[in-house]
DNA sequence: ATTGCTACTGACCGACCGGTCAGTTAGTTG
DNA sequence: CAACTAACTGACCGGTCGGTCAGTAGCAAT
């Protein structure tokens, strides 16, 4: 009678558990979290974790499926988004950054998987990405696009950069002088910088704008 | 009598378990290797370990000093050779380009460390990158760069887009389909269009060049 | 009321963890 | 030669790990 013994609800808890073992996982990575310490912080014994997910590496792979289909769903919806004018590119880059910063964990996950090799999470993202590629093809055809780019290396890059410089923005800020203070605008200074370099050379040269 | 107990020469043990020590550390993470493993891998006893390094965190640190050096070593010879042409920038991203490609745990350690979230190598990478800002604030004097891009975060950029590709590249080719096979030559189309769409977007425009 | 299902608990397991320590052995110094 | 230092060993420690299992308890169907 100490303890009401939880409320008898499964979906309630297992969203504790995955809500919990994201937030440690994604801090610490996999291996530095014991279920235990799970346990604990969700408020729900070590056995009933392992009722609901079987093992550890279990209730890993449900936390980033959980996560990939929370930012799947995001990242289609920034490709439907996407206009048709010329400032395509520059719009996407922008949504796409300021999800990623209201969102640092999704990096974070990206790096654990990358780091462990998880296969699976390219597969994930594959038809995602074509999606992407789909839709960039288009815009080549329109002529609103350099010919000469790769669709989806234009992808990786674009994606890539905004996730290395949430990645390590802690660690490149300590490479300025620690005199003066950081500007806090941080963020959007690398972004302008960012879409200035790319856009530039993304867009169609003169010649090849009136087609 | 069984072995001949190891001919006695500390450096040459604790060399051996600094490399076996990174290899294992940077493949799989500090915590998900136990000092029992390196050990055994390096043909030590895992006493002998702990009598060179003491702790397990101290061995973790001693192999990142030690690639850290190695990479600032490098990394300091790219800033040396910067040549003060015009192609200074196109020389600089090859040149780091090709060491990264050649030494990928570079990433990995670099990635690692991001993710622990380590203060020190942030610091240690100072020197080294207020360097390559002075190298660029001269280009930019010179009229080889733009003068609106902020040099530091050019650095930031230029390294940034380097490391992710190396990091995530096996992930990136689950992206393409399947069929057809991946050309082999993924990394120098990536170079190729990352180089045309930075190199393109950083030159000074036309009415700068001449001052 | 009884049955059946399953969310949930707590005690327990063997394995492995990082680290210690007393002792052995090889090389150097005097 | 003896004396000393430091590289090196193997047995051992307390603690934590992921996982199991027999049992309890709440809820729905009959």
């Amino acid at each position: 009678m100490n303890q009401p013994a939880r409320k008898r609800d499964a979906e309630a808890t297992q969203t504790a558990i995955l809500e919990t073992a994201q937030a440690l996982f994604v801090e610490f990575g996999m291996d530095a979290v014991s279920m235990r310490n799970i346990a604990l912080q969700s408020g729900v014994t070590k056995s009933l974790i392992h009722h609901h997910f079987q093992t550890k590496e279990q209730l890993w792979c449900a936390v980033k499926e959980r996560m990939f289909a929370e930012y799947a769903e995001m990242q289609m919806a920034i490709f439907d988004s996407m206009p048709g004018g010329p400032d395509m590119l520059r719009h996407t880059i922008r949504v796409y950054f300021n999800f990623v910063r209201e969102h640092p964990e999704i990096v974070r996950l990206w790096c654990w998987t990358c780091l462990e090799g998880d296969a699976q999470a390219g597969f994930v993202e594959r038809q995602l990405i074509q999606r992407g590629v789909a839709k960039l093809s288009e815009a080549q055809e329109k002529g609103l696009l350099r010919a000469d780019v790769n669709p989806m290396l234009l992808i990786v890059q674009l994606v890539g950069m905004t996730n290395q410089w949430f990645l390590a923005r802690e660690r490149y800020q300590m490479w300025a002088e620690p005199s003066g203070e950081q500007p806090n605008n941080w963020d959007e200074l690398f972004l302008a910088q960012f879409e200035r370099l790319f856009i530039d050379g993304v867009s169609p040269s003169d010649n090849e704008t009136s087609s």
